[in-house]
RNA sequence: GGUCCCGUGGUGUAGCGGUUAACAUGCCUGCCUGUCACGCAGGAGAUCGCGGGUUCGAUUCCCGUCGGGACCGCCA
């Protein structure tokens, strides 16, 4: 093998009448008898590469068993093409390079699909091919991407003074929190570490330990049921500050954003951004991480209709739930009574009853099967608290409040996605802030940490973190983009009896608590520095600056909705010694009893 | 745990209670000196995911199962 002196894509005009060699492998061949084309890729892009029988007969032999994705090495000269010849849609269509030795570095069997753009295929045949599915260019863009955002965000936070640290994979179960992945250890018989949800407890102790600004390219593992946004195993970039205020972090990340937008997309956005308090996202639009990209926000109608002839409306306002609405504009004439109805069975997902529309027909009359239950003043007025016109259309929910927020915010995310209320190419962030600490947890009965045990209550609410604990705010912040939860973080807890009332808050007894997390305690006595941070998702960050809807476009090897990988096929049985050497034994064998009455 | 959608040559799709299972692309062979999604001529390639049921007859209808996807629950 011979050093390359170009890569393909890089070639043009100034290396006309120069001798190169290239590297890489067959996009398409094109043999035309004496003369064979080939379109020579390598990651850079790819250019013709021309083999002529009567310049040189043997390169030319050579060259017509080459088949797709061949990888070759050749030599020769870059020539201007022709002026009708040249090809304007790729970037080195005005030149070519005539073959004078060609050498077959690896031949390829036939491939399962054609490595090539827009090639439709199923997300099964991908996966299990990752490796050529990867070789596309969509796919080479993204990677590509995705290096350049993890390289743009260690530069900004090098130059922020912030220290690239490593912790653990190999950590402990806690009980708060999502699903651990368990790893058994073989020296400690019937014992478990887990791998990290996120390094948030070693990260808290680095502050301890008076590095002051921390970050990670972490990954972390949760062992959840999949989504098209969501994997077992992500990435975050995981960032910890002493000393640093709420304030001055916020405007680093939106620092930070500006730059990775506009170096990557080249579009400016500005900054500071939106801010909306966790009530007035969900009252706005229904969701704690809203698209703010359009509209057609929320609207209270609970006081207008509770008196209303229409029980359902009526019934829900005297119940403690709401009545509340969004205006899709000018969509009457498209969608039918049945369209309409059928909204129904979509807000049934969401956990309502029904889903009730009425159409405006004028600045005073509203049509649709619930029409009749409100009189002409109500109509009006109806109409005046969503400032509709002629041939909207308004949908209402009316529940519980957590229903209505669900149904609505849902519908509102479908219409703009139907309607295609959002313009491309638009990253319109914002911070969500001042939420609740704690929730209340019907199952187990007692409050749960909205973002994790360590988030930091606002200092007017510590004194009711005893007495009223459903009305404590954090000290939080998610940043949103596009109706993308993109990151969370908070400022945290750093004293220790503070710390203890918060697990108490949480239904820990004190041994409890001493016992999960007793070490972060006892650190906290040693003179740990104010400190907070924020955790961003990174492949969720790529996936919207790529204009991906699925995460999977933006990792490697990624994992099936099922959470296996079909081209190692983990998870996979495993040799009983194996087992044996970790003390494990495997109780219900469900699988294996199906595989056997699928071979018998 | 639940709901919904999908599974047909290598790939992407069409189809239908009885078909020679269609189309595109890829692949193979031949021809071709300016193609660039080359063209032209010919060819091979499908247990219609798997199991069961209904039926005279199932790729088609039903049930189950496996695989893929989307969502609800779950994801501090």
């Amino acid at each position: 093998m011979k050093q390359r002196t170009h890569t393909c894509g890089e070639l043009t005009e100034q290396q006309i009448g120069s001798k190169v060699t290239l590297q890489g492998w067959v996009k398409r061949r094109r043999d035309l008898g004496q003369v064979i084309f080939i379109d020579l890729r390598d990651r850079s892009g790819h250019v013709q590469i021309v083999f002529n029988g009567e310049v040189n007969p043997e390169a030319l032999h050579t060259a017509e068993d080459v088949r797709s994705e061949y990888v070759l090495e050749i030599t020769g000269e870059v020539l201007e093409r022709d002026q009708e010849n040249v090809n304007d849609k790729i970037s080195t269509g005005r030149i070519e390079v005539l073959v004078d030795d060609v050498q077959v570095l690896n031949a390829a069997k036939g491939l399962p699909f054609v490595i090539d753009e827009g090639d439709e295929l199923n997300e099964d045949v991908r996966l299990k091919y990752r490796y050529l599915d990867l070789r596309r260019p969509a796919m080479q863009d993204t990677m590509m991407l995705r290096s350049r955002t993890t390289k743009l965000i260690r530069d900004i936070l090098e130059e922020e003074r912030f220290l690239e640290m490593e912790t653990p994979m190999l950590t402990k179960s806690t009980p708060e929190g999502a699903r651990d992945y368990l790893v058994p250890s073989r020296v400690h018989e019937g014992e478990f570490y887990a791998l990290p949800q996120s390094p948030q407890l070693f990260k808290q102790l680095l502050m301890v330990s008076g590095f002051e600004r921390y970050f990670q390219i972490a990954r972390c593992f949760r062992d959840e049921d999949l989504r098209a946004d969501r994997q077992p195993e992500f990435t975050q970039v995981d960032i910890e500050a002493s000393f640093m205020g709420r304030e001055e972090l916020m405007k680093m990340m939106e620092n930070m954003m500006q730059r990775l937008v506009k170096e990557l997309r080249g579009v400016d956005v500005e900054a500071p951004f939106k801010r909306l308090s966790y009530d007035e996202a969900m009252n706005r639009y229904g969701s704690d991480k809203p698209d703010t990209r359009f509209g057609m926000e929320l609207t209270d109608v609970s006081d207008l209709v509770k008196d209303s002839g229409f029980k359902v409306f009526s019934g829900a306002v005297q119940n403690g739930g709401a009545v509340k609405g969004i205006c899709v504009k000018g969509i009457a004439p498209d969608y039918s009574r049945k369209d309409l109805d059928e909204l129904s069975s979509f807000a049934a997902i969401y956990g309502a009853k029904g889903l009730a529309w009425l159409k405006v027909e004028s600045g005073s009359e509203v049509k649709g099967p619930v029409a009749k239950f409100f009189d002409e003043a109500q109509q009006k007025s109806l109409i005046e608290a969503f400032d509709a016109d002629a041939g909207d259309v308004l949908l209402f929910a009316a529940d519980k409040l957590q229903v209505v927020w669900d149904v609505l915010g849902a519908l509102r995310t479908k219409f703009a996605r139907e309607l295609q209320l959002v313009e491309p190419g638009t990253f319109d962030f914002l911070w969500v802030t001042t939420f609740p600490l704690l929730e209340y947890d019907e199952d187990s009965g007692r409050y749960v940490a909205l973002h994790h045990p360590f988030t930091r209550p606002v200092d007017e609410d510590l004194d009711k973190l005893e007495s009223a604990p459903e009305e404590v705010h954090a000290e939080a912040y998610d940043l949103v983009l596009n109706g993308y939860e993109l990151g969370g973080g908070s400022q945290r807890i750093y004293e220790r009896d503070l710390q203890e009332k918060m697990f108490t808050a949480l239904g820990f007894s004190e041994e409890e608590a001493k016992a999960q997390f007793g070490f972060l305690m006892d650190a906290f006595e040693y003179g740990t520095p104010p400190h907070g941070g924020i955790a961003l998702g990174l492949d969720r960050l790529v996936m919207i600056l790529a204009d991906r809807t699925n995460l999977r476009d933006t990792i490697a090897f990624p994992k099936t909705a099922s959470a296996s990988c079909l081209l190692t096929d983990a998870p996979s049985p495993v040799e009983q010694e194996k087992l044996d050497e970790l003390h494990l034994e495997v109780k219900a064998k469900k699988k294996e009893e199906k595989e056997s009455s699928k071979d018998a």
